[in-house]
RNA sequence: GUGGCUGUAGCUCAGUUGGUUAGAGCGCCAGGUUGUGGCCCUGGAGGCCGUGGGUUCAAGUCCCAUCAGCCACCCCA
């Protein structure tokens, strides 16, 4: 939880504004879904037996007794919404992204908070290998739009319901022989999720994982032809990727492909994005037999990321320093005025010395400054003064002053 | 949930073995220019020393608790 504000928000409206136009682009639609659901609907989604539903989902009862939680994340509810507002009658696929804070329990560090924001992108009712691919590139293109030169794209696939059972099993025999090795957690997740152990950072578990069976050797026919198909894609669309057989993901619902972009500089939390397809997902929350395929991405860390940038932090196009009571009750008119007509303009409200008031000019980057006393409300004319460095300033009539402006920006 | 570190002015921080009135830089306000910003000079405002309790003649300083933040584990985006 942390507040946003002056100079960081600029960061964070590039980020969204950046977010929206590439997925615009890409055919996905804006979708807004509630904070609280049901506490099932996460049981049922994510997994019953993972760390965000154990020990990190904020739930509570209401007073009609019902469990709600805060969203740990999105997918649940776009999958919800989906069904529920029958979205997928309509012809597909449906490409849906969603900007919003999601929250979890845990203890706070870098690029980790409790409430935190997500871009979440879902793809429905396309089981092709394309999508997949498509949207890896459409996170790629994104994380470029944004000035991210250094983040890894990590590509792996899990395989389906067919044959990740037997990958698992020779998972859990392969540790069971080296069980002295692993750590605490590890042997007792061993039988729970034993692709977790492969992700294991225990220098213990690192070494017992070498030369462990690696889940592309267990691919059944379909999975392996469509991972090929991604990869030939995301080659094809010149995306840079990485293929690492370990990893794995945090929720029960992934299938077939997973990925990751790995940013430097973000210490332990150095996952900007992550998802993956999840077939059967939505079948499983009432709807059709359709598949579907998605990815999260922190925006906490990609402003961690994003080099600032000056355009962000651009003054009044004009700041009008009155002196004296008329003269402001003027300018607070023809601020009207000129703002309507689409300039940024800028004054003091309260009685200031002339200093002051180029002080405050200044300070807040103004372009230029109209000076304005009683004597130029006489004649009609004031000074312009251009606050560039030199600082020069010429005589100008005050009608028609605003159209003046306007058409010099143009 | 576990471990470590840090909470003093708006911000970044200093504050000696416990000892008068808690400091600096930056920022802010005003003046140095009768109506002209940045640079410079002068002055000023601004502190429940995170919170609660304890030890002591005396606590920003020592002890306990608590809250918050940071970093790491864990987990994840």
């Amino acid at each position: 939880m942390k507040d946003v504000l002056a100079p960081e928000i600029h960061k964070w409206q590039f980020i969204e504004a950046t977010a929206r136009r590439v997925f615009g682009a890409f055919g996905f639609e804006e979708i807004k879904t509630p904070v609280l659901e049901k506490t099932e609907l996460f049981l049922r989604s994510i997994g019953e037996t993972t760390d965000i539903v154990e020990k990190e989902m904020y739930t509570f009862e209401d007073r009609g007794g019902d469990m709600l939680s805060l969203r740990p994340e999105a997918t649940a509810g776009v999958l919800r919404a989906y069904v529920e507002n029958k979205v997928y009658a309509q012809p597909g696929p449906h490409k849906l992204f969603t900007i919003g804070p999601m929250f979890r329990r845990e203890r706070p560090q870098k690029g980790r908070l409790r409430q935190f924001n997500q871009l979440n992108c879902e793809v429905l009712g396309d089981d092709g290998p394309m999508v997949d691919a498509e949207l890896m590139v459409m996170l790629d293109h994104l994380l470029k739009e944004l000035g991210l030169e250094n983040v890894e794209l990590v590509v792996n696939s899990l395989g389906c319901p067919q044959c990740r059972p037997a990958f698992r099993q020779a998972l859990i025999d392969f540790f069971e022989a080296k069980k002295d090795q692993l750590c605490e957690d590890c042997l007792r997740r061993l039988h729970s999720n034993p692709l977790r152990v492969l992700d294991c950072k225990a220098e213990g578990c690192k070494a017992a994982s070498q030369g462990a069976p690696e889940i592309s050797q267990y691919h059944c026919a379909d999975c392996a032809e469509h991972f090929e198909a991604v990869k030939g894609m995301l080659g094809a669309a010149g995306v840079v990727y990485k293929q690492d057989a370990r990893l794995v993901r945090g929720l029960d619902y992934y299938v077939r492909t997973t990925f990751e972009a790995i940013a430097g500089g973000l210490g332990a939390q150095n996952a900007v994005a992550g998802g993956g397809r999840y077939d059967g997902l939505v079948a499983q929350l009432g709807g059709p037999e359709e598949n579907g395929i998605g990815f999260g991405c922190g925006l906490e860390r990609l402003a961690l990321l994003v080099e600032d940038r000056d355009q962000w932090h651009e003054g009044p196009d004009l700041f009008i320093a009155a002196l004296g009571a008329e003269p402001r009750a003027w300018a607070f008119e023809q601020a009207q005025i000129m703002r309507r007509g689409g300039l940024k303009v800028d004054m003091m409200s309260q009685d200031k010395s002339l200093k002051a008031q180029m002080r405050r000019a200044n300070k807040i980057g103004s372009a230029r400054v109209l000076i304005v006393g009683g004597d130029e409300l006489q004649s009609g004319k004031a000074l312009l003064k251009d606050m560039a460095q030199d600082g020069g300033q010429d005589e100008v009539s005050l009608e028609g002053l605003g159209r003046a402006l306007l058409r010099k920006l143009a």
